[in-house]
RNA sequence: GGAGGGGUGGCCGAGCGGUCAAUGGCAGCAGACUGUAAAUCUGCCGACGGAUGUCUACGUAGGUUCGAAUCCUACCCCCUCCA
């Protein structure tokens, strides 16, 4: 690590932040010197989207291909069988294969959108359930098993921590490594893979998959791992309200994914930027020079580069929009969560806990109830005190639509059909 | 197989017959201050159409009791030690 690296991946890479740790970077960087490579970062299925969690690799497979060489996403359809012991304290549920069939179809249409499948250095997903289904135990434990000490992955961290917090390990868990590794090995094989990226929590399953490719068939394999962003006061970056910040717009609408960006603390906006944006670095810096309030032009700048890798440019722009008639001119955009109510029905008057519950703004209608005592909640920004207080005709505009919020941040429309 | 310890709300962690919808911390939400930021202070934080009310909840199923998260029985799961 004493040079600089000079392919420019590693040197991107770096650069933006996206390096925590590589088996050895400067063989690495000779050998994307001499030539396109291939790469692979592997997901599990366990839920139907990715989250926030996911996108720094997603993004530096995207700078691998935008450097040049071919990235493929693995979809864990075989080791999500398995479970990843790495990082938690029991193990979660098995999912039934079909669970994980339907998470994977839905997951792949993220990848669409990070990756080109097109082209000379296409990206490609694969499913390892395509070679895990089919191991055959024995032949499994004489050809690899043989090169795992048992002594060594105790000293995992992701098998250490749970044996020191006296937390159950079960057989099948403590398996997970063994058939990462052998991913690996299968896509070194397969595709000529060369690179297994992921985040720092993977770093002894990647380097597992070295070794075991070293053994096995004296392959020179390398691995990198990304570093843990939290934000800049400390906690783990990607919790919002509504749970975890997802990828896919049928568990997060384009607008809150843009309001999450946009609501990055300060001190993150520059990081964030390198890492979730295609912005050239000196534009960055640019915007990085920024100061007190101007820093919001830098937010606004991220959560609109941010929406369109994920969710395209039309969904970016009508988000942004909105949020420009919502806070910038308090009026209302078309991308707020919606509740339609008969005009009918608002003659006589609607309980506005139940709107509120009815737009997502509150989980229940004892929640609303408390915003509204709390003195959380407007109806066309003008505050109601009263729980019991209902919406008529009366309140809606020319358009046949009100305005109701919780909070400052979160708006919602009822519309009246 | 034997002995002992343990399973509490999103997480950590108290409670060990009534006053427990369950102390405290974290996370979260809201109010004030701001810049849709941070920090700080304050309030809220199971559900139910206003509740000195009802229902659901302390691993599962039963039982004892006027009354159980707290006691008993069986079962499930985890941990430790012994075989």
């Amino acid at each position: 690590m004493s040079t600089k690296p000079r392919s420019p991946f590693l040197a991107a890479a770096i650069e933006r932040g996206f390096m925590h740790q590589c088996t050895d970077l400067e063989t690495l960087d000779e050998r994307l010197l001499a030539g396109p490579a291939v790469a692979y970062v592997g997901f599990d299925c366990t839920a139907d989207s990715l989250h926030v969690g996911h996108l720094m690799s997603i993004m530096l497979l995207r700078l691998f291909q935008q450097t040049g060489n071919r990235p493929i996403a693995l979809l864990g359809g075989g080791t999500t069988k398995i479970g990843d012991p790495s990082g938690k304290d029991e193990a979660r549920k098995l999912l039934s294969p079909e669970e994980i069939q339907r998470n994977m179809a839905e997951i792949r249409k993220t990848f669409v959108n990070f990756l080109a499948f097109e082209g000379p250095n296409a990206a490609m997903m694969v499913d390892n359930a395509e070679w895990l289904d089919e191991l055959k135990y024995i032949p499994l434990l004489r050809d690899i098993g043989r090169h795992f000490s048992v002594n060594r992955m105790l000293t995992m961290d992701s098998v250490r921590l749970r044996l020191e917090r006296q937390q159950p390990l079960s057989f099948l868990e403590f398996n997970y490594s063994i058939l990462q590794a052998y991913d690996f090995l299968e896509l070194a094989r397969r595709y000529g893979c060369i690179l297994q990226m992921g985040g720092s929590d993977q770093w002894g399953n990647i380097v597992a998959g070295v070794e075991l490719a070293r053994r096995v068939e004296d392959r020179e394999l390398f691995g990198l791992t990304t570093p843990l962003i939290t934000t800049a006061s400390g906690a783990k970056m990607g919790k919002t309200a509504a749970g975890a910040v997802w990828l896919n717009p049928a568990r997060l609408p384009p607008y809150d994914y843009w309001q999450f960006w946009r609501n990055t603390e300060d001190a993150d906006v520059g990081r964030f930027l390198k890492l979730f944006t295609d912005l050239p670095l000196s534009e960055i810096a640019r915007l990085e020079r920024l100061e007190g309030a101007e820093i919001n032009e830098a937010k606004k700048v991220l959560a609109f580069e941010a929406t369109k890798l994920c969710h395209g440019a039309a969904a970016a722009e009508a988000a942004a929009e909105t949020a420009r008639r919502v806070f910038e001119e308090g009026s209302v955009g078309e991308e707020l969560p919606t509740v339609e109510v008969a005009r009918a029905q608002l003659e006589q008057g609607q309980p506005l806990i139940h709107l509120l519950h009815g737009a997502g703004l509150v989980a229940s209608l004892s929640e609303g109830r408390r915003q509204i005592r709390q003195g959380a909640v407007r109806v066309n920004d003008a505050p109601v005190k009263d729980e019991l207080w209902q919406l008529t005709t009366a309140d809606l505009d020319e358009k046949g639509v009100a305005k109701i919020s919780v909070g400052r941040k979160r708006h919602a429309l009822v519309r009246a059909y």
